[in-house]
DNA sequence: TTGATCAATCGGTAATACCGATCATTAGTA
DNA sequence: TACTAATGATCGGTATTACCGATTGATCAA
């Protein structure tokens, strides 16, 4: 049984008429006949009643004509769902990014589901680690993250901007009155950072090590809004990416001098792996923003 | 697109690998990679996505499945009822019937449903006439009727069983004692009869013109339980085979001599059109019964 | 009776499903 | 690191079969 027998036989109990339906088909009537016939010899039954040269269906063929119907549809239904995922109309978009760039993912987030309103998009936040992860299961399509990826054999990963770290503290704070800061400066301040762990926090330990200063880190997080809401009280500073704070308007970000603090935002996808389309156009469509 | 391409992409995609299925599905390997590459060519869309050597299902693939299992599904489904069909365990079986051969009927039908209980009955009672003329459309599988088909082109015809009409009246009736009736005794009593064209009734008449008789006909009906419930009353007779008042033991059947009054009880088929199989057995079981 | 119409059938051809062999790549192992 | 087993893709060849045109036999209408 084929679907392209169904398709001659639910034309044929249609129509009633083999060289009528033949025609439609654009096959010829012996073809017809001979595939019907097949798809009769399969079932071992009949399905069409040959009375004269009038053709009508039998009680059998009357039966299997529903499902012959559906099978059809179904099939065509798969069709139409790949269509749809390539048109944008259907399926869903798995980000997997770190709270850096939540920022940033929000806004083309906005803009991708006003164009794309079919597509769901599922945003996966979590560590550097534990999305490419979840990126070589193929549990989510790609991972936006400050962290280049160590493996590039496993991992394709391109750079979208570079984000200087700076020190982020609240209007009401002294320092907001101020251009810049320096590193050794962030020595006298009480500092809140990300958990150890966190990419950022183990890029800023190694540049502390490396300069040989030590600040005074009194709150450490898991959770960057939460970080971020905590130096919103003016109580506390941190170190973060500009992109992190952006669309705070009531966070100063000032630039950290006496060494280069410059983070590379990147995209990582699984290497050689399939594509979803609605991956490719967002991706643009965040690469276009930062430009 | 073909259920055989289905059937391989839906094992795949079950094993998520091709040796696998291959070997499930009886075929070489690299048939299974060409018709699976065939069906992503044809939806334009890869289903798999290949990573070294390892398999696994692209969201395309994913949301394809769903519809792939499900229009084999159907398909076999289809396939299933026709296998119902033919064990009698689906399906309706359509019956046409003159009202004198109703007892017989009901007794079969008892029988037959008490076999084949998923088998639906639907009885047609009506005219010879009419029920020849849904016999020609199919819209019935047999008749059971007193009336020779006239035209054995269209019809094929098997008497079951002959019914000799004899004189019906209630046991209370002044009548009730007797043992038989001659024809010409009929001129003296008053009757109730089928109403002019049905069968019996045309027949009657015939007889009637020959033997140079008429009868006084008080009443007539187009309904043979209203014209025996009348009979029951016992103010009336009524002339009809002896099979269309079995099963009623408050009325007496006196044969009618003087004249061979035989019917014959007879099932007609659409000649040459497929006769489902419950209609075959069912037939069956009144010849058996009539034995 | 005749001609038109319809489905079945036949013989031949083109398309293709299938296979085995081979290659390229990968994952696991010594 | 090198080796081996496993896996999917590809190639060339073969067997199957979907398809066609022509014909036949039957039916229906004029």
């Amino acid at each position: 049984m084929e679907l392209r027998q169904l398709k001659y036989f639910v034309r044929s109990a249609e129509l009633l008429n083999f060289t009528e339906a033949a025609n439609d088909l654009f096959i010829s009537q012996s073809t017809l006949s001979q595939q019907i016939k097949q798809l009769e010899d399969e079932l071992d039954m009949l399905l069409f009643d040959r009375v004269g040269k009038r053709v009508r269906l039998t009680e059998a063929g009357n039966l299997f004509l529903t499902y012959a119907r559906q099978s059809l549809q179904d099939a065509n239904d798969g069709k139409q769902i790949i269509e749809d995922l390539k048109g944008l109309k259907a399926g869903t978009l798995k980000i997997g990014a770190t709270y850096g760039l939540s920022a940033l993912l929000n806004s083309t987030i906005v803009a991708f589901t006003k164009l794309y309103p079919q597509v769901k998009v599922a945003v996966d936040f979590g560590t550097s680690e534990d999305l490419l992860e979840k990126l070589k299961i193929a549990e989510i399509d790609f991972v936006l993250s400050f962290l280049q990826p160590p493996d590039t054999n496993v991992f394709e990963s391109e750079i979208l901007f570079d984000s200087k770290l700076s020190l982020i503290v609240h209007t009401s704070h002294p320092f907001a009155s101020k251009k810049k800061i320096d590193i050794k400066e962030l020595q006298n301040i009480h500092l809140a950072l990300p958990a150890k762990g966190f990419n950022t926090r183990d890029f800023l330990e190694d540049v502390f090590a490396k300069n040989k200063i030590s600040p005074v880190v009194n709150v450490e997080l898991n959770d960057i809004n939460m970080l971020l809401q905590l130096v919103e009280t003016g109580n506390w500073c941190t170190v973060l990416t500009i992109a992190s704070a952006s669309g705070r308007t009531n966070l100063c970000t000032l630039p950290i001098t006496g060494i280069e603090l410059t983070r590379d935002a990147s995209i990582t996808w699984l290497k050689d792996a399939y594509r979803k389309k609605a991956a490719t156009v967002f991706a643009e469509m965040i690469k276009k923003q930062v430009k």
